[in-house]
DNA sequence: TGTTAGTTCGCACTCTTTGCAGATTGACAA
DNA sequence: TTGTCAATCTGCAAAGAGTGCGAACTAACA
């Protein structure tokens, strides 16, 4: 995702006007690596901003997206997160906390893969699921407390 | 997925029932390669058993998803797809008509993945998004039609 | 400073899935 | 065949995640 101030051009070229609520939003999620969801993005813009709506914060993460801003991402954990990462890459998702990290893959043109026939293959994202290193190290710590 | 008659017994062994409505889903699931949602299975079911509650087609494909009997996929489409087949596999989906089909993989083990460290992996599943060939030339009747 | 088109916000509503509780009914024993 | 009891079924309410809409507001530019 460009930088707050390359997006504030890029949305006035648009004919779109940037608002104090697309600035801050722009700024939340610039260099952002947590992967947020929509509610947990509200919560922070709303912490700097009391009255911003969630209504607003989903309407301004649509655009950038549409702009090809940012990337709509699903772990399956429910709601659809935003990553800012728009470089070629895939996830890891852990399926205790729902933590989401960046997964770089190589060689994924070496794969066989069959079962595509009479598909126009767009894209493919690979999706790890596993167990974090904290949540790991919990379940450990309750293990000992049991026995 | 067992076949019917062989979930019949896991069922028993398992202190669960088998009762007329769970009988309908396990024949209506067998073999199914459409990738259906609750609300499509529950369609097909209500069409052979009128009355048949979608609360309890939601129950009988959980259980079966417990008993590790099929698969809970999400492919991006809004409701959760139910798949019959436990093979080691992935998935295509249409991102045009949502149609969704299996695909096998090999090689994976010789990809390169860096940013999974501090997870213990259980699972990858790779998901491959384009038209099938329906849409395909769905699009081009259309483009035709317009000239 | 005025005009106007783009935005914001809140609310109602859709969609998917789950929780609950009363009415039913398999499964097994007598 | 009958009885018992836990498992099941069904309908309805409700939760979570988004989206459509319209009135009020405001950035952008003349």
């Amino acid at each position: 995702m460009k930088s707050p101030a390359e997006l504030t051009e890029t949305f006035r070229a648009n004919g779109l006007k940037v608002t104090p609520q697309r600035q801050l939003l722009f700024g939340l999620m610039h260099g952002n690596t947590v992967h947020p969801t929509a509610e947990a993005l509200f919560a922070e813009a709303s912490a700097r901003m009391p009255g911003i709506s969630l209504r607003t914060v989903y309407q301004t993460l649509t655009d950038l997206a549409s702009m090809g801003e940012l990337r709509l991402i699903d772990v399956g954990t429910g709601a659809t997160r935003f990553d800012p990462n728009t470089d070629d890459h895939h996830h890891v998702v852990c399926s205790s906390c729902g933590e989401v990290r960046d997964v770089y893959v190589a060689g994924s043109d070496r794969l066989k893969v069959d079962g595509l026939d009479g598909f126009r293959i767009e894209e493919a994202s690979i999706l790890f699921s596993g167990t974090c290193v904290t949540c790991a190290s919990d379940t450990v710590s309750r293990a000992s407390a049991r026995g």
